[in-house]
DNA sequence: GTTACCAGTATAATCAAGTATACCAACTAT
DNA sequence: ATAGTTGGTATACTTGATTATACTGGTAAC
């Protein structure tokens, strides 16, 4: 049992050349940053060239304005996009990504072919 | 409203290349099957090679018991991971993986990429 | 014989995420 | 004039996810 528990860290920490622990806490991270509902799809809609809010409302099915409201500020606050005001008449509000916003890119291609074969699969 | 809702349809459907739509759908099934903390980083853990529950839950930083126990029950019920109970004295369980779980690992391995450079980034 | 491991379950509490609904002040098109 | 758009905010509420803590029955090692 303890011989076990001795084997079981080596091999681990040392033998494993992925390094799990390593693995886990990245993956924990990035959970924690795209958590949620509605990140991905915004950063998706935003990155697609929806820039007004109402647009980007309307390509989300299911958000409410008050969600969106809140995400699109902590996503400001937290430099993934960036929003302008044109002082035209009428005023309008644009929200653009940034280029730490592409770097979810991947990710969001990745989960948008899964869920794509997942339909298909479902389908038949 | 009906007008506006033809015109957007039309707009969406035809002038769209890469038909947002489907794409915001299959992205939001995905956030669904995965959704929560715990999901991917156990479905990591397992096809890492860890078995036996003390070893997953070690594997995995912050859980619970309780998270961890409902969990594997639900992925087994949704056929991601299969449960084996080896009658040895004592009596041993083990779970492991099945092909639909490896679906994710496109997707884990982007997040997993994804953490590590957001790890680097706030570093410096 | 007491300490520790295994594979969990039980109970209760907390807390963030999300929903529902209404509202606002501009502005615009009919 | 009035219905509709834009870019939101306010208030109240629900609920589901997650946590904390304790416990169980069996095995085994010291």
């Amino acid at each position: 049992m303890q011989e076990d528990k001795r084997h079981e860290l080596a091999s681990t920490v040392l033998d494993n050349p992925r390094n799990q622990r390593q693995e886990v806490q990245a993956l924990q991270d990035t959970i924690y940053v795209i958590g949620g509902k509605w990140r991905l799809p915004i950063i998706n809609s935003i990155c697609n060239g929806n820039k007004r809010f109402r647009e980007i409302e309307r390509s989300i099915p299911g958000i409410t304005t008050r969600m969106l409201s809140r995400e699109l500020k902590e996503m400001e606050a937290n430099q993934l996009i960036q929003r302008t005001v044109i002082p035209s008449t009428p005023v309008v509000v644009e929200y653009t990504s940034t280029d730490y916003c592409h770097s979810f890119g991947d990710i969001i291609l990745e989960m948008i072919k899964w869920g794509k074969q997942h339909r298909e699969r479902i389908k038949h």
